[in-house]
DNA sequence: CTGAAAGCGCTTACAG
DNA sequence: CTGAAAGCGCTTACAG
């Protein structure tokens, strides 16, 4: 349909033939340069005559030159992309990461390579480690969790990244998960909640551990009794459960749930008893990626992903093409949450 | 840690640098033999005497050899990775897609890349395209939707499929969004109700086009008046809007909606006005990825989202691999759903 | 400012 | 069954 091509011959693109990609060469011979010189120009590189830039662009153009990434990365080392090992990308959270670091790896015209994890222990992200240490620059893994993180094989000389708030042997950039908690509690508070229950996830999961912690520390610190927390497992049948729990005991006003799911099924409880929400019972959830689907909608606390996955990029490109790579002290960089407040958290109930 | 490095000197794993990767050049040098004979141990070649392969392996091992991606690729034109790319990321069922996507491809020993296209349109497509074309064996293209599929770049020889239900220029793997609304509205109408009431997306979406076709079809199938119906652009607060509209009407006892994130809002507009679900009006959504955690919880269309990943990558590899690159007849693999019933739809009311 | 030569780490014919 | 040579398409020194 262009004007320079020709599919009688079975030749386009200024007689390259269909089946064969455009090389350097061939843009070379068209524009009458050096492979040389098609390659500065390819890599932006100053040192060529304004005249013979404009050449060798019309050349590329005209045969549809791409650089070939293999050949470049062979040569110079270099691959200009990102690894990624995700944990579970069917998370909305995750997902939201994935995508945050993909459109900022892409700002920064970098590739993005995504390794799966068929089994989430140290030996299975390991294997995913060494697929992509041949091919990329800098490596991201997301919910690293409770990988024992010693068990990992950090390769020399290849820059890393992990989404964990913890400090841990590579740089981290991480949730402010604790700091969430003490919103949600702080807002219960203040509407003159005399304390705030709890229901966490696994009792392995450092994101619950965190989150009771900050749930815990606020509760201490105001003064207030700290009641029993529940434990589930992230599912809305074990807030469901936890729910059924809680419902009975009229002195429950409030309660802080560890994230959104399982404060669904908590709220589904409550329902099932007829405690009214917000009017009997408040319910402030975590992750806020349910929250406005709820009835009633959910107040709950907002975590940054896209935040998050920008400075992922933006600390793995520093090692990449900084000079930081040596024994950095790997402080976490924390990202604050917010509190989306929404009609399932109200005042106290007058009477108790 | 292990027996056989060396941190002293600054080598390890046989006396390479610790800064350098091992090459086949070094598991030669180590197991007496040509790197020819490592290649061909490394691509599981046949024509290598058992020991001599043994004592190849050994020296891989101790190196920690892994072949370099990018002179593999340059040398011998496959790269065996599949390019994805993505259209919404963060979209539930879009990672789950990709996620399936990425589990089957790693089964096939192929590596997954990720191409961010920020603007989705036919010419953010071909620059996502023309971003891959260079790296990978082939390529899915995830919700192709309201593109201009004609404007497409497809380029010769590159093998490419798209999670789509229609007879496009290339071959494609969709959901069948016709026979799941049909599913839906049969359901309904087995329970008695006289007809069934839709809640679409915005116009333009092919996805929402094909649901309304099922729905109407189905009522026209058996006899029953087809009611106007109404629009919405997926989001809760557009289905609430509708909900709103229809909940007036104590005609309406059965209402089809399209995606399950716009039945939430017209679940929460029959709450307000106090139309009981089911007892009142049954309610059925589409996709199933939030309807557990909604209340009551949500019939709906469960999309097989692992099948159409598994599916995609299939499709894809019998055209790497395989031999029907040339005008393939392209009819589209179309992938069925089911219909998950939970409590928001039940019999029809007895007085009219 | 431009070019001829070498080489990144493999694999693909071709010998033996 | 194994190896020496050539070359994939670039980029990196080194000349001019």
């Amino acid at each position: 349909m262009t004007t320079d091509t020709n599919e009688v011959d079975g030749l386009g693109r200024g007689g390259i033939p269909w089946s064969r990609r455009a090389t350097a060469k061939d843009v070379a011979a068209l524009a009458q340069v050096s492979t040389q010189t098609v390659s500065r120009v390819a890599n932006n590189a100053d040192g060529v005559l304004p005249e013979t830039r404009a050449k060798v662009l019309e050349a590329m153009f005209k045969v549809g030159y791409t650089p070939n990434a293999a050949a470049r990365a062979l040569r110079s080392g270099g691959t200009r992309t990102i690894g990624i090992i995700p944990h579970q990308l069917n998370t909305t959270g995750e997902a939201h990461v994935v995508e945050a670091v993909s459109a900022a790896a892409h700002r920064h015209n970098y590739a993005v390579s995504l390794a799966e994890v068929p089994d989430w222990t140290a030996s299975g992200v390991n294997s995913a480690i060494g697929r992509l240490h041949q091919s990329v620059s800098g490596l991201v893994i997301l919910g690293l969790e409770n990988v024992e993180v010693e068990k990992l094989h950090i390769p020399q000389n290849l820059p890393m990244v992990a989404s964990d708030n913890r400090a841990l042997a590579l740089p981290s950039v991480g949730f402010d998960q604790a700091g969430g908690a003490r919103l949600a509690v702080t807002h219960l508070l203040a509407l003159g909640h005399k304390t705030v229950h709890f229901v966490g996830g696994p009792e392995y999961s450092v994101q619950s551990q965190q989150r009771e912690e900050g749930w815990r520390s606020t509760l201490v610190a105001a003064g207030r009794p700290v009641p029993p927390p529940e434990v589930g497992d992230w599912t809305p049948m074990s807030g469901y459960a936890a729910g059924r729990r809680l419902a009975d005991n009229r002195q429950v006003t409030a309660i802080f749930v560890a994230n959104d799911e399982m404060a669904a099924g908590v709220m589904r409880a409550l329902h099932e008893v007829g405690r009214q929400i917000p009017e009997d019972v408040s319910v402030v959830g975590f992750d806020n990626v349910l929250a406005e689907y709820l009835w009633p909608p959910l107040t709950s606390i907002h975590q940054d992903f896209a935040k998050v996955g920008e400075t992922l990029v933006q600390v793995l490109l520093s090692q990449i093409e900084g000079q930081e790579n040596d024994g950095a002290p790997a402080t976490p960089s924390v990202i604050p949450g917010w509190l989306e407040v929404r009609a399932s958290s109200g005042p106290a109930p007058q009477s108790d």
